[in-house]
RNA sequence: GGAUGGGUAUGCCUAGCGGCGAGGGCAGCGGACUGUAAAUCCGUCACACAGAAACACCGCAGGUUCGAGUCCUGCCCCAUCCA
């Protein structure tokens, strides 16, 4: 398909706490657009202070999908995400509007944004837990052999020790029959499905860690000792997909009597730095991405924006 | 003033008790990722050289020893306790 011809999509992402959020709805307002959040936590309902969420307020009026969609009991992964997500934009076409992927999980966005296949194949979490057992009893070289027999192809890819992906490489050819370290090779062949624009705002790391270390205060300062002890009374475990989610995991250990809230806190914003740098070795390798710092543009985001709308003039995402 | 414990690499904590070109953890930094992704995992971390050559002040200065981070002496800091 030509360029011109593929359906348009803006892509907003960046490390957490660079300021997505209210650009993505600055740029809705400019450009007509609605956004859709590629977030794997702000999807769930009375997760509010912990994930970030933006409010009613904050969104002014501009439609964001994909958030508060899912109680915080139930399931969420890449492949729930793709299809609610292209549900979501096929009705922003519909409505003549130009659809605003803003989010930091760079994984949903990939699976959007290049229409990654996801083989079909019903989730064996009786297959997972067993091959999970037996990683936990003796060691993950074991569940590493067995992949080696199947698809000596992945195991030059995952470590050994990446019980995770190890497994469900396993899965993978349990299920399909077929090897997933070629059906990956395959999906990597994919390019963008849209006449897209992906912007990563960047900014220095310094800040960005500065800025996580206040978010997390603020958090904390909200009530999100409260949120998580309500969640918990609902009958969250840490099992659970949402309670994976970082200052989550953390007060429910501090609220299960394992660690002190000092040490949560601690680690949140510990965690929250990893996380941050792993979003941008992530963004790093995607090859059609347009960054944005902030340090160029003076932190203004007027500036920003204008540029940006330059750069969507340019590839014909928006005319005038 | 006295007692006791301690000071380990230009970030922090810690192992070490005569053979150490000093082990580990954290932070930091880099990377991977195609159905848990705010998850999971890997690498790096004084500098330089490489394997008969190189040599970071293991608080500082001496000493014992073939050999000292490790033992001894003195000094300087820190912590706690007693006056």
């Amino acid at each position: 398909m030509k360029q011109e011809n593929k359906r348009p999509l803006v892509i907003l992402t960046g490390p957490t706490a660079v300021g997505k959020s209210a650009l993505a709805v600055s740029l809705a307002k400019e450009i007509g657009g609605e956004i859709v959040s590629a977030d794997s936590m702000q999807v769930y309902r009375h997760m509010d202070i912990g994930s970030a969420k933006i409010t009613e307020e904050e969104m002014a009026g501009i439609p964001h999908h994909l958030i508060d969609v899912l109680e915080p009991t139930e399931e969420f992964n890449v492949v729930v995400f793709q299809r609610m997500a292209k549900a979501a934009m096929e009705g922003i076409y519909d409505r003549g509007h130009i659809p605003i992927l803003a989010g930091g999980t760079g994984f949903y966005i990939q699976a959007v944004l290049y229409d990654i296949d996801f083989t079909e194949n019903d989730e064996d979490t009786a297959l997972r837990n067993a091959l999970e057992a037996e990683a936990a009893k003796h060691g993950p070289e074991i569940l590493y052999e067995r992949l080696k027999e199947i698809d000596p192809g992945s195991c030059e890819i995952i470590h050994a020790n990446n019980v995770k992906r190890v497994i469900r490489a396993i899965e993978f050819y349990e299920k399909t029959g077929k090897k997933i370290s070629e059906h990956n090779k395959e999906q990597k062949k994919r390019v963008s499905f849209y006449n897209s624009a992906y912007f990563v705002l960047q900014d220095d790391r310094d800040r960005i860690y500065q800025k996580i270390e206040e978010r997390v205060e603020q958090m904390l300062s909200q009530g999100l000792v409260d949120e998580v002890r309500a969640l918990r009374e609902m009958g969250c475990t840490r099992d659970m997909v949402s309670m994976q989610g970082l200052g989550y995991k953390e007060i429910l250990a501090y609220l299960e009597g394992e660690i002190s809230l000092e040490e949560a806190v601690y680690r949140i914003k510990r965690d929250t730095r990893h996380f941050a740098k792993r979003q941008l070795t992530w963004f790093r390798r995607e090859k059609e991405v347009i960054w944005v710092d902030k340090r160029e543009f003076d932190q203004n985001s007027q500036l920003i924006l204008v540029y940006m709308q330059e750069i969507l003039r340019k590839k014909g995402i928006i005319l005038q």
